[in-house]
Order: C-alpha cells, then sequence, then structure tokens
DNA sequence: ACCTGAACACCGTTCAAGT
DNA sequence: ACCTGAACACCGTTCAAGT
C-alpha cells in the first residue's frame, strides 16, 4: 500500500522519541519506511512542515484534554499542565513548537481555549491574550530547558513540584486583574 | 598572526547574527576566517562547544548590566530586560541559550545574582531558587517565540509592552511569598 | 498518483602529516 | 603549537524518469 500523510507523521514520531531533534534525519526517516528519501518530499514540502506536523499533533493532544470543573485558576492550570504533558510525551517535543515555522489550527484551537478561560474569568479580549501569552510562554520556556538539561538533573517529582510553583506564581498574579 | 578561541568566537557571533542559526555552519566560519574546517577544531572541541561559548557570551552581556537603586520588584524588572536584551542583540540568541549543553560560569552567575536579589527580599534559599526559575523560564520562552515569530507579526513596541506585562504577572505572582 | 534513481550542494568531525 | 589536506560518514532537496 503506499504511503500518506498519517503514516509518514507516525514514523516521523517514533523516529522523533527514539533519536531525538538534533538526530531526526529524513533519511533515517525514508530507510524506517523502507522507501527513498525524496519519497517523503511527494508528502511534505519539507522537514520543516514535517516537523511543524508533529507539532500540530502535540497542540491537539494538549487541547484533547477536557476542562475540569471550577474555577479559572483552576482551568488555567489544568491547561497548563496538559500543555507540557503533551510537549513531555515525545523527546525534545517542547523544542518542536518552539522552533515549529507558524502555528498551525490545532497550536491557534489551543490558545483560543486558553483565552476562553480567562475571558470567562472577566478579562478583557486584550488581556485575556497578554495573559495567555505569559501562560504558554512560560510553559514552553520551563519545559524546553526540562527537556535539554532538567531531565538529568532533577527527578520527576522535584520538576512537577517546580513546575506547579511556577504556573501557581503565573496565576497568582493574575489574580488582581480577574474581577471578583 | 594564529587564531585563539576569542578571534573565533568573535567570527562565529557575526555568522550567527548575519545567517542564523539554522544556517550557522564551521564550514562557513572557517572560510569567513581564511582557514581549513579543521583548523576550528583546535580552538573548540566541536559546533556546540562553540555554541557554548556564545550562550556564555550573551549570560556575561545579561549579568553585566549594573542593577538599579530601588526595591526588589524593580531590580528583578531589570535583570529581566537585561536577559532579553542580552538574547535579542544576536539572531536566534534565545535559541542558543535555550539550546546549550549546561549553563557555563556566566550563566550560573546570572542566576546567582537574580537569586540573591529574592533572598535580599526575603525569600529562603529553596523559595529563592524555583522564584528565579520561574522569572527565567518565562524569559526564555517569551523570547524564544519572539524571535521565531514575534519578530514580523508584531512591533517592537508591542512586543515591549507584552513582555513588560508578562515580567509584571511573574512579579506580582511572587509578590505574597515575600515578607512585607 | 506515487515512487525510484541519481544527482547537487552541502554538512560535522577526525587525523596523519606538515611547519 | 597550530594548521593543512584529505578523507569519512553523513545531510536536505530536486527532478527526470519510471510504473
Amino acid at each position: 500500500m503506499p504511503l500518506d500523510r498519517s503514516i509518514v507523521l507516525k514514523a516521523a514520531l517514533e523516529q522523533l522519541d527514539e533519536v531525538g531533534l538534533d538526530e531526526f534525519s529524513t533519511r533515517k526517516l525514508a530507510a524506517a519506511l523502507g522507501v527513498r528519501v525524496g519519497a517523503l518530499y511527494w508528502h511534505y514540502a519539507s522537514k520543516q512542515a514535517l516537523l511543524d506536523a508533529i507539532a500540530e499533533h502535540i497542540a491537539a493532544d494538549a487541547t484533547a484534554v477536557p476542562l475540569p470543573d471550577g474555577n479559572w485558576a483552576e482551568q488555567l492550570a489544568a491547561i497548563a499542565q496538559a500543555l507540557r504533558d503533551a510537549m513531555l510525551a515525545h523527546t525534545d517535543g517542547a523544542r518542536v513548537i518552539a522552533c515549529m515555522s507558524a502555528p498551525g489550527p490545532m497550536a491557534r484551537a489551543f490558545f483560543e481555549r486558553l483565552v476562553t478561560v480567562l475571558r470567562e474569568a472577566g478579562l478583557d479580549a486584550v488581556t485575556a491574550a497578554s495573559a495567555g501569552d505569559v501562560l504558554t510562554s512560560y510553559v514552553n520556556g520551563f519545559t524546553v530547558e526540562e527537556q535539554a538539561r532538567g531531565i538529568r538533573r532533577q527527578s520527576r517529582a522535584e520538576r512537577d513540584r517546580l513546575f506547579g510553583f511556577g504556573v501557581s506564581v503565573v496565576i497568582g498574579g493574575l489574580r488582581p486583574l480577574v474581577g471578583g
């Protein structure tokens, strides 16, 4: 049977998990699929297009977890956790997100859900977008660092604790902005 | 005259500024220095070692700006600004910092100054280290995003405003933790 | 429509040998 | 001590030609 975009994407995710972003190559991917390199370029325009598809996959995972009942702070914490989890699920996932060429539909959907929670908490459109940016910048910065260096320096429990602390600081900083 | 580490580093910074991290190559660097590729490996063990030296240079710049008189919040804001400025001073500077293999002496000195401000504000050692991590994670996440995609989407003034907002949110979140 | 074959223009790294 | 020459083992991308 012929390849298609989803088969290539699945194999790409497996290769990323095995070798990491630095060793990720279209040639190895072609070999894993039992095909010549050129064949990949029928399905994806470039290596970056493939990495963008991986980023979208991660963004979709981060958006798939249901919002908990509860107040805006609890929902924000759940969204932050979901984003980190989705990136940690793949080797160098945070760097793939950080290096994507442009946010695709899934990345925008993720951000929109985040902004919706903030708007429902009482923020105006501009402030909600800014607040959403603060939270995602923090989560991305934390997780890029975590995957690049933290994994061998701290236990998972310590990293979870540090992340939870950071999320609570950001949420605490947003609290005075919401009415009530 | 023969090459030395500082000459190679200076040329590397110039090449990074011109072509960005993705196009940065030891072979182009050798050509710019009028030397064969192998010559670079006498001075730096690998391309990554060279990028680590660039990261240290950026960290040194970020630590070089004097602390303003004022309270801990003003000093924290100045440190955050200094870090962002030092990364923005070079093409893909934030990604070079994010991808460094380990924090060198300059990166540790930067972090220590940050932690010192937080300790003087009244935080205990563990909380100060955690709070320092929150601020640097936010600044790194923001600036990686800014250099990867923001430069063509928003004006410098808009990005400055957004960054200032984020810093004030993080500082606001830390405020309840400091005594007084 | 989808893939092969083969090429093009690159990479990072190593190391004997030169000076 | 510092660099050359030359190789090794790779890259991403393109594209005529095949099926």
